[in-house]
DNA sequence: AAGTTTATTGACTAGTCAGTCAATCGTGCA
DNA sequence: TGCACGATTGACTGACTAGTCAATAAACTT
């Protein structure tokens, strides 16, 4: 419909498309270093409507953390609810990771921002633990049903930290494909980590 | 010598103090969004003089950066030069990189940082693939002296991303003694990587 | 239709910051 | 001693930005 310039929305909508904005700025400008006006000009409101909703920049920034953190949380527990064994369960938490919503540059670079921010500022912190400590509690629950060899909360850190590693190394490499080679790659950690860990794990890549 | 509030000092002397407190704010900002003011007053000059030495904001962030890859890769041809084979060097690696330096809360922030950054800007881009790169052919070179079960190139980047991650998750504990636990964890995946790999793997941590 | 609520903006402010420049001050050299 | 060069700074500016506010206009209520 040809409503020109000026369209009112819902509430939710300009909400979802500031948060939107945000993470694609921030992805982009691979910084917190951006703009209030530069996030409104791309969602294609004022800047003083993003004020208007969010009350300041921070609170803006948390919030685009915050659709990040839930956007994989949904992602890892629809997938957790249609594996039947623990060692597939895993591996439904590393497709999750490495799912390409997940992987696309501008959402890693967030990712990684929110990380280094996360180590100074509370509120960012607290945020990030609450997703580092649901994920810790998710890989040594599936654990705790497979014959590990050594500790195992050792290797529930050594898959998170694969995990975290993969992901902060992607972007580097200019190849394509690094997907599935992250995920190989950890499935291959998670083998390792198994005792007897029999050739085939029994997981399969989904396109 | 009581030389009072005004020192003169050689060039290279103030660029390294410059050099430090950039290192310095920016692992306390967890971010690249420190004044040039804030940088100068942390090496008790003014931050005209940063400007003098080193030109612009950007040449002082990339010559930071470019003194925690040097001080690394100092580091790492120092250990590697010590140690007698394969498997040792590949430790002498990890324990470079889990250095009481290198793995600071200020280090790792400032590092974490470059990282995110150098995925949009090519002047950081170049800086750190430097690294990357080194250390992947470090790596790669000394598997090649073992037997590596899988293929080599991902085992390589397996121990680079594993590095990364548990580098990266530093920070986000509150424990303290994460640097030993990070060694013998990187350490337990290098064993895993191998075949047959002996339960002594040969490798032992330094205070 | 009148009134209320809510979305939306332009214009403004107060503050910040990177970078410049001319002037000053040591230090070593002829 | 005098000179020249590098170190160092205070003061300044031009540009930019977060946040405010009052005004407008659409949508909703009754």
């Amino acid at each position: 419909m040809a409503n020109g310039a000026r369209t009112r929305k819902k509430s939710a909508d300009r909400r979802d498309e500031l948060i939107r904005a945000t993470l694609e700025s921030i992805g982009e400008a691979c910084s917190l270093d951006v703009t209030v006006g530069e996030i409104a000009r791309r969602a294609g409101v004022s800047s003083a409507l993003a004020h208007h909703y969010f009350g300041g920049k921070d609170d803006l920034f948390l919030a685009a953390m915050r659709s990040l953190l839930t956007a994989f949380r949904n992602d890892v527990v629809a997938r957790l609810s249609e594996a039947e064994t623990s060692r597939t369960r895993l591996s439904a938490i590393v497709c999750a990771s490495f799912a390409p919503a997940q992987f696309a540059p501008n959402t890693v670079a967030a990712w990684t921002i929110f990380y280094a921010k996360a180590q100074s500022s509370p509120r960012y912190g607290r945020l990030l633990r609450v997703y580092v400590r649901r994920l810790r509690s998710n890989l040594q629950h599936e654990l705790r049903g497979l014959p590990v060899a050594g500790d195992l909360e050792d290797a529930a850190e050594a898959i998170a930290a694969m995990i975290d590693g993969l992901y902060l190394r992607q972007g580097l490499q200019r190849a394509p494909a690094e997907r599935e080679r992250a995920i190989a790659i950890t499935e291959k950690l998670i083998d390792g980590l198994l005792a007897h860990s029999p050739l085939d794990s029994g997981w399969r890549s989904r396109a």
